[in-house]
RNA sequence: CGGUGAGUAGCGCAGCCUGGUAGCGCACCUGCCUUGGGAGCAGGGGGUCGCUGGUUCGAUUCCAGUCUCACCGACCA
């Protein structure tokens, strides 16, 4: 390829509306430009890219026997309706009508599509299992789109939905996408983990997600620093702790506590720890029912956590009004003790073993000191419902503790069940001529959230640092100066050798001064540059330098397409 | 959805308070010069100042509405 005659219109002052480096760098690497919030075009530059990581994905794929085919982007209302996700899913479908009023949506993916596609062909127990998955444009209008391709509204995504004749053999083919997503995210060369995750509005048992290491991630997770336990922050268990049962026995006290509205205000006050305090919190379902919920002092709540214990479609903070409502006091001196109104009090498991604690008395500057549970207050039951925190013990071994990290998710696997299939009737016949309901599994990966995340995790000062695997080049020749014919040609000749040695090659034939290829060259990350230049030339020699290491070598002119072959033949090596 | 801020040349911004000929840097075009890390000189093109309405002799500037975009937040009890 022509630099002068392709298309990368580089950037050289950072955009001012972009924050994460990824997306600063597509921008200024001329990859990707914005046409509306979260919807961008892709650029030569940047489309190369992702095709070299959707081919990985797509090889991994085929290896592990999926199939590929294509589903459309809109999606008849009628199928969601059926599923019952046409009124769950809530604002990030957009739906629309079509000119006999008839309703639709943008596929924000497509469970429904391939359920229903499956139910009118898989009749049989023999045509299982069967894996079906495309790479296409999905459309999720997101409350908030942000970071480019990171969470833009409009992506490009592989999705891939197994279908098996039972739990078990769903497992079977649970664990093919989940070791083709550990080959595929290895083969380009990242920093990831697979992490025990919450299956969200897919719905499902099960899920594992990818994440690729990030500081600008915006997931935290949790990884075990001696055994193989990893989580997603939304959904890591918390590990049990065993507290010293104190035999005090106290009689529980009303002590003034006048403006004292956070934990912190109140355990200075008293003179205790905040782990001797108990934090109460009220939640409300989006139909009005309300529950409280008690944590230790110290701990913050998981509102996923809680909301999936009590099976809730939608949680939210209890409203001012809701919260006088139900305890007749104000916020800021909540507690279990006296409530005006009969709601379930879910204490997490921590709170078991505290004895002798602080907390709210549910009337205003009031705060109640030495409550012991079943003897002031009681609980309705307890479950796992903080947060983790890194430092805490692991969940799963006996020796390690948690590390925190954030991650950006690329990739994440679910267990699907029956939910779709039963919605949507998928059955098949067994070998004995019963109905059956098909098991699901559905498989996804971003594919440019995965490039952009690439990028956050490869890069300098200076711009991209491609993994030769998803590099849009793998190698660049750069005549320093194109008016001197010797050079010319030498460049020239390098570059066609290199083309016919089946190198993916970017030519900087432009007319510019070798400071400006330099910088060009180094923002978009091609990871080999040739430099031709008179010098060099004169004793037969070019220039070799890897963008990666910085390295810099000097190469003979007739060795240069073997050194070249030789290094990227190195990096796509895959070895299982 | 709530809060804040911003829309002026392709990009980054000034001007607006105090109304009267629209500016700077980069980019772009032409010429000269230059060629190993975003050079220099000279000349040049490019704007319905987001949109709609109002006030005014006159609005980029003041007022109202509207659209778009960005950032922050969606916590604490």
């Amino acid at each position: 390829m022509l630099y002068s005659r392709y298309f990368i219109p580089t950037i050289k002052e950072t955009p001012s509306d972009a924050e994460v480096v990824s997306h600063q760098l597509m921008l200024r690497a001329g990859m990707i430009r914005k046409l509306a919030s979260g919807i961008y075009n892709y650029l030569p530059l940047g489309l190369r890219s992702i095709r070299k990581f959707e081919n990985i994905v797509r090889e991994e794929m085929d290896r592990s026997g999926a199939i590929e085919m294509l589903m459309p982007s809109v999606q008849p209302a009628e199928l969601w309706q059926e599923s019952g996700r046409w009124a769950f899913y809530g604002k990030e479908l957009l739906r629309f009508k079509d000119r006999k009023d008839a309703e639709f949506c943008m596929g924000p993916t497509h469970e429904e599509v391939i359920t229903d596609m499956v139910r009118r062909e898989i009749k049989s127990y023999r045509q299982m299992p069967i894996n079906f998955y495309q790479i296409q444009g999905k459309f999720r209008d997101e409350i908030r789109p942000r970071f480019g391709l990171m969470r833009g509204r409009e992506f490009i995504m592989k999705d891939a939905y197994s279908f098996d004749v039972d739990s078990s053999a769903a497992d079977l083919s649970y664990t093919k996408m989940f070791d083709a997503y550990m080959r595929i995210f290895e083969r380009c060369g990242l920093n990831f983990r697979a992490v025990e995750a919450d299956t969200g509005s897919i719905g499902g048992s099960s899920s594992h997600e990818f994440m690729v290491l990030a500081d600008s991630g915006e997931d935290a997770i949790v990884s075990c620093d001696a055994c193989r336990y990893a989580a997603n922050v939304e959904k890591a268990e918390s590990p049990l702790f065993t507290a010293g049962y104190d035999s005090n026995n106290e009689p529980l006290q009303k002590v003034s506590t006048p403006d004292m509205k956070t934990i912190a205000d109140v355990a200075a006050f008293l003179n205790v720890a905040a782990d001797q305090t108990v934090k109460t919190l009220v939640y409300a379902s989006d139909s009005g029912e309300l529950v409280m919920a008690l944590l230790r002092g110290d701990h913050e709540l998981n509102e996923l956590k809680l909301k999936n214990h009590l099976g809730w479609d939608e949680i939210q903070m209890a409203t001012e009004e809701q919260i006088f409502a139900c305890t007749g006091s104000p916020v800021g001196f909540l507690g279990p003790i006296g409530l005006v109104m009969d709601i379930p009090v879910i204490a997490d498991n921590v709170v078991q073993g505290m004895s002798s604690v602080v907390l709210g008395a549910n009337e205003k500057d009031v705060h109640c000191i030495n409550a012991r549970r079943g003897r002031d207050f009681e609980v309705t039951r307890f479950a796992d419902i903080r947060t983790v925190e890194a430092g805490d013990a692991c969940p799963r071994c006996a020796s390690g503790k948690l590390e925190m990290w954030r991650g950006i998710e690329v990739g994440h696997v679910f267990k699907l069940g029956t939910k779709y299939s039963k919605a949507l009737n998928a059955t098949y016949l067994d070998a004995n001529g019963k109905e059956q309901v098909i098991f699901m599994g559905c498989y996804g990966i971003g594919i440019g959230r995965t490039v952009a995340a690439a990028i956050e995790q490869n890069h300098d000062e200076h711009g991209i640092i491609f993994p030769l695997p998803i590099a849009p080049f793998h190698c660049s020749v750069v005549a320093v100066n194109t008016k001197d014919a010797a050079v010319m040609s030498a460049a020239e000749e390098i570059y066609s050798h290199l083309g016919k040695s089946g190198v993916e090659v970017l030519f900087d034939d432009r007319d510019e001064r070798p400071g400006v290829k330099f910088k060009d060259n180094d923002l978009i990350g091609i990871p080999l540059r040739i430099v031709v230049g008179s010098k060099g030339l004169a004793e037969g020699k070019v220039e070799m330098k890897i963008r990666a290491t910085g390295e810099v070598l000097s190469l003979p002119l007739d060795e240069v397409t073997a050194t070249v072959t030789q290094l990227i033949d190195a990096a796509l090596a895959y070895k299982k």
